[in-house]
DNA sequence: AGGAATTTGTGCGTATGTATC
DNA sequence: AGATACATACGCACAAATTCC
């Protein structure tokens, strides 16, 4: 009756409510339709849509209110391509954009960490808005072994789509030190040189354990927070 | 049939098992019995076991695994007590410990965000340690709905370990925005009032869903930095 | 204030699929 | 290949919390 290599259809369930809640569908506060009501326009039964129900309260789309009903709770939007961006406005949200400031091939200079396997990497400038207002300025150190030479217009704002495309990496895996700092001379207005930012080190993973860039962003501390959701 | 005022019988069944494997009687690598015969011997329906162990799953006790059995995972490093603190000597690591500064039950100002069931809270305010180095300063509210009162005694450096064992109360999740803020007036040294710090805002949930905790931590960007491991 | 209707929570029992041994 | 054990899914009955009249 089930196809065998079909995902359980608890599963199937959560995972099309996620995207109702992703692509706005079911927006903050929504209640959803009652269980068996639910269950009935699905064609499963009542458990099989509690489970799917269980999965998405577990991580956070959703409240449970006995007597109530079930009601969307929006604070996350993880596993698209600005699943590891954690700035964000100081009211939430904000859509984040890039400007390519510079982009050079370079040996790697000293004060960097050890990542990668070559002895240069790609370096690469941009400032970072949301909702088109700049927040950040950051440096990439891209290692210099993925890839000969990136041109210009292969980034603009799109860069880890770039990485997964055009050079088959997939970061999976990314650990942050945030601080303070004083922004770069580099950095074009806002930020100032020599004023005190907020300061993010990352080193990030490829899918099986090879480190594969290294980057540093100093924002504005007033603009925008960096968000970190833990379980 | 069901004492009205007793608990879920599932919880009860999650909570004996956590007993045995707290006091000994089960052991890291032990295979529980059949769940059908464990059922059986308990007395209790098969789905019912299933939503104990379930439980037992989330936490860290067990491994299930299909076609073979359940097993006993005393793992100790997903449910310590330090697995949501995120701040780190600029070096890495570091043993945390608090002083307790004060500690008062009053209404819940206007400036915290919603969270809780009650309008007031437990207000605990912290001097935080790494290697006994104080790095920051943290208020917490604590919904006060939990518990009417808590003694200083009960709290010291052993806040989640009191949530856990005292108050039934298990922080399953958490957001923290982090940017920059002014040191509170109240701050000991070598915080000082005014000064410019890091600032952390944290929203916590329970298992199932409603937040039970708001806190804000001020740390000092030059002794301490903050760690997100990203995936 | 209070009772009825609605909605989720708990618990039971069963049948069938799938992974492990 | 067969036996064992967990995973998925269905459906039902009643309890408890909330909402509405």
């Amino acid at each position: 009756m089930q196809k065998t290599n079909a995902l359980p259809r608890y599963v199937e369930i959560s995972e099309m409510l996620i995207r109702d809640i992703a692509a706005g569908r079911l927006i903050n506060g929504d209640r959803l339709p009652a269980e068996r009501e639910m269950a009935g326009d699905l064609g499963i039964a009542v458990g099989t849509l509690r489970k799917a129900l269980a999965e998405l309260t577990a991580q956070g789309y959703l409240e449970r209110v006995q007597g109530s009903g079930n009601y969307v709770r929006q604070s996350d939007s993880s596993s698209n391509i600005y699943a590891f961006f954690r700035l964000e406005l100081p009211g939430g949200g904000g859509l984040p954009t890039a400007d390519l400031l510079s982009l050079e091939r370079r040996k790697k200079p000293s004060d960097l960490p050890g990542f990668g396997r070559s002895d240069e990497g790609h370096r690469i400038r941009r400032l970072r808005r949301l909702n088109d207002i700049p927040i950040a300025v950051e440096e990439i150190w891209l290692d210099g072994s993925y890839v000969d030479h990136i041109a210009p217009d292969d980034l603009a704002d799109a860069l880890y789509y770039y990485y997964k495309n055009r050079l088959g990496l997939r970061i999976s895996r990314a650990e942050d030190r945030i601080g303070a700092a004083e922004a770069p001379e580099w950095t074009p207005p806002p930020l100032s040189p020599g004023r005190n930012c907020g300061f993010i080190e990352r080193i990030s993973w490829e899918q099986h354990g090879a480190s594969a860039e290294y980057s540093r962003t100093w924002f504005d501390p007033a603009r925008a927070v960096y968000i970190s959701r833990l379980k």
